[in-house]
DNA sequence: AAATAATTTAAACATTCGTTTGAATTATCG
DNA sequence: CGATAATTCAAACGAATGTTTAAATTATTT
């Protein structure tokens, strides 16, 4: 039967199992068991639903990436709307989308930012091609964009800039917690959204140059 | 007998097998089969050589970050015997260092520039101790430099644009070739050094601002 | 209630992992 | 040369991996 409308709380058990500890780990390193241990399911429940690991694993980014590139593709449409954006607005409309879901998720903030860097940033991992496509139409909206939006500028640097800004976010998101380790305790601790736009200012500072 | 004269072939044999592989696939998901393997030795020979197979990444990423900071220390102290050293100097006098390295080394501009990006950017891995130390030397030069060369900037700020630039850097490293994807091959074939200064006037303006 | 489908379960599958052993081999030195 | 140390080797260790099986259980439908 049809088995998507309830009754799979084994299913969102383990997605959410997953998502914790890939937050926590990556996603090369986290095994099965300790997922389903974690879940409190059986070990056989994985290949059930998702089919294999892989599966389980492309099921959680997928349901990370899913709203936030829908997002981006509606910002960047009002933008387009309302005629020539700007770098800052382009950069804008890119990262703000990966804070809009904290609220809808079971993590915890930190863990979901976690587990958000891990999707744009941990390979070797290759993303499910229902997730390709996503990205690639992002891209393909953004990049012209960008270039528009940087009429002085050649298009390999506009790619150079947009691959920078994308290291920045992707670190930050990952491994913003060793800041607080390096600084001792005394800078580190504050919200997404504080934080990407500091995020948001170094990369237009870094684009407008 | 003293073994560190000649005759240790398969000693270094095994660290360039693990820093291709490293290189290619991260810390974390290379066997030690596949090392002594591609490095036609046995596979006790890294227990024998290197104590386990923590040893051997170790011992790789020791052979990496040593040479780095310590020219990177002897920089900063020619800095700082010419006086004031603007914020651009101390992106360049801690980032150039990665560059120099690399005719020395058995690896492919293209693997050993990835293999630096693991190393300052792959975790989880915890640095042996001995790297640790350099790390937090370094640190304690270049952090109270970079906040004399932005006297406007609280501490908090010159501390996240720090890790935005490391941030810049890990990312371009480890995954320079992604950019040579996305642009379908139009972008993305340069010298490191030639990156690297693109790296630097990105980080430059993002500390500027 | 009976029948059918969906799900969960414990147990075992074959592989691979890092490590260890002890003997064979090679190099070094008196 | 003979003796001693250093190194290599094939083989096996126990533990952990993802996956599979087939029976037991639960839910749904007829």
């Amino acid at each position: 039967m049809v088995s998507t409308d309830k009754a799979n709380g084994t299913k969102v058990a383990l997605m959410e199992a997953a998502s914790t500890l890939f937050a926590e780990k990556g996603f090369e390193v986290v095994s099965v068991r300790e997922i389903t241990k974690l879940a409190k399911a059986n070990v056989a429940s994985v290949k059930y639903h998702f089919g294999s690991r892989e599966g389980l694993i492309d099921a959680v980014v997928a349901r990370m990436a899913k709203p936030v590139n829908d997002e981006r593709l509606r910002r960047i449409e009002d933008l387009e709307d309302r005629g020539e954006a700007t770098v800052r607005e382009l950069i804008v409309a890119f990262f703000e989308p990966l804070c809009s879901q904290i609220q809808n998720s079971p993590l915890s903030e930190k863990l979901f930012v976690k587990l958000m860097g891990r999707v744009v940033g941990d390979r070797p991992y290759e993303f499910p091609e229902e997730v390709m496509g996503q990205f690639r139409e992002v891209a393909s909206r953004y990049v012209p964009a960008f270039m528009e939006a940087c009429p002085g500028l050649s298009a390999d640097e506009v790619f150079w800039r947009i691959h920078f800004s994308f290291g920045v976010l992707a670190n930050t998101l990952t491994h913003g917690d060793l800041l607080k380790k390096i600084s001792a305790g005394k800078v580190g601790d504050e919200k997404l959204p504080v934080t990407l736009k500091r995020v948001i200012d170094f990369c237009e500072a870094g684009f407008r140059q």
